[in-house]
DNA sequence: GCAGTTATATCCACTGTGGATATAATCGCG
DNA sequence: CGCGATTATATCCACAGTGGATATAACTGC
C-alpha cells in the first residue's frame, strides 16, 4: 500500500504546463482561458501556454485526479455558459509539492556545480 | 549587439538532459559514457539518461557551442581509443547559469503558491 | 448588428526522451 | 590465452508534451 507521497512521486517529473496549471488553480478555481491569462500574468509574460497544451493538459489532469471540474458557477449575470471551471484536488496539491521538491533539488545540484546565477 | 546573457536566454528553457550534461562537465572533462554514470551518481540514481538522449544531446550541444570536443587524452595506458572527451565552454556555463536562474524563479513561484515541500 | 474578444476543442508538425539494437574495443578472470 | 561481461559510441523507433493553426461559437462594446 503506497502512501500519497509515493503515489505523487510516481507522476514525476511533471510536464511544465501541468505545474503551471496547478499553481494557477492553487489560488482559486478557474476556467481554462482564465488559466492561460493567469499563467502569463504570474510569470510576467515569460510563460505563455499554447491553447492545445492547456486543454490537453487539463484532460490528462482530470484523468489523473490532479483536478476536478466544478459545477459551481458565479452569479448568472457574471457567468458565461461556455466556461468550464476546475479545482485542484488534495492529491494535485501533493503532486505539486513533490514536483517543487524535485525542482528544488535540481537547483541545489546546479548551484553546487558552480552555476550560481546573479540575482534575477 | 546581444550580450552573452541575452544570447544564453534565447536557448531557454533548456532540455533537462542538457543541464545534467553541463553539470557533469562543470566538474571535469568527461567522455559520453562517463557522463551517463556521473549523472546517475550525482542524482543518487534518480536520473538515468538514456543512451540515445545522451549522444543526441551531445551532438546538439556541440552545434550550439555549449561544449567542445577536446583531443587532449589521458596517459596512453589509461586511455581507451573509443572515447570522445568533451569540455564545457564559457558560453555553456552562461547558459547553465541562465537555466538555473529560470528554475530558481519557477521554484519561487511554486512556493509562493503554497507548494512548500517538507524537507527532502 | 458587427468586430473583436472570450472560450473550448482538435489537428499537425516538431522536439526531447527512453529503450532497443548494432558494432566493436576493452577488461576480468579462469 | 580465450571468452563473456562491461565499456563505449551511434542510430533507430515509438511515444509524450508542446506551440501554433484552425474551427466553432458565444459574449461584449459600441
Amino acid at each position: 500500500m503506497s502512501d500519497e507521497r509515493t503515489e505523487a512521486e510516481a507522476l514525476l517529473p511533471l510536464p511544465p504546463a501541468t505545474l503551471h496549471i496547478l499553481m494557477s488553480l492553487a489560488e482559486e478555481d478557474r476556467h481554462g482561458y482564465a488559466i492561460l491569462q493567469d499563467v502569463d500574468a504570474r510569470t510576467g509574460g515569460a510563460v505563455k501556454l499554447g491553447a492545445g497544451t492547456l486543454y490537453r493538459s487539463v484532460q490528462r489532469m482530470l484523468e489523473e485526479g490532479l483536478i476536478v471540474e466544478v459545477q459551481q458557477r458565479p452569479a448568472p449575470e457574471l457567468d458565461d455558459e461556455r466556461r468550464r471551471y476546475y479545482r485542484i484536488t488534495p492529491f494535485g496539491a501533493a503532486v505539486a509539492r513533490a514536483e517543487t521538491r524535485r525542482l528544488q533539488n535540481l537547483v541545489r545540484l546546479a548551484r553546487a556545480s558552480g552555476f550560481v546565477p546573479r540575482r534575477a
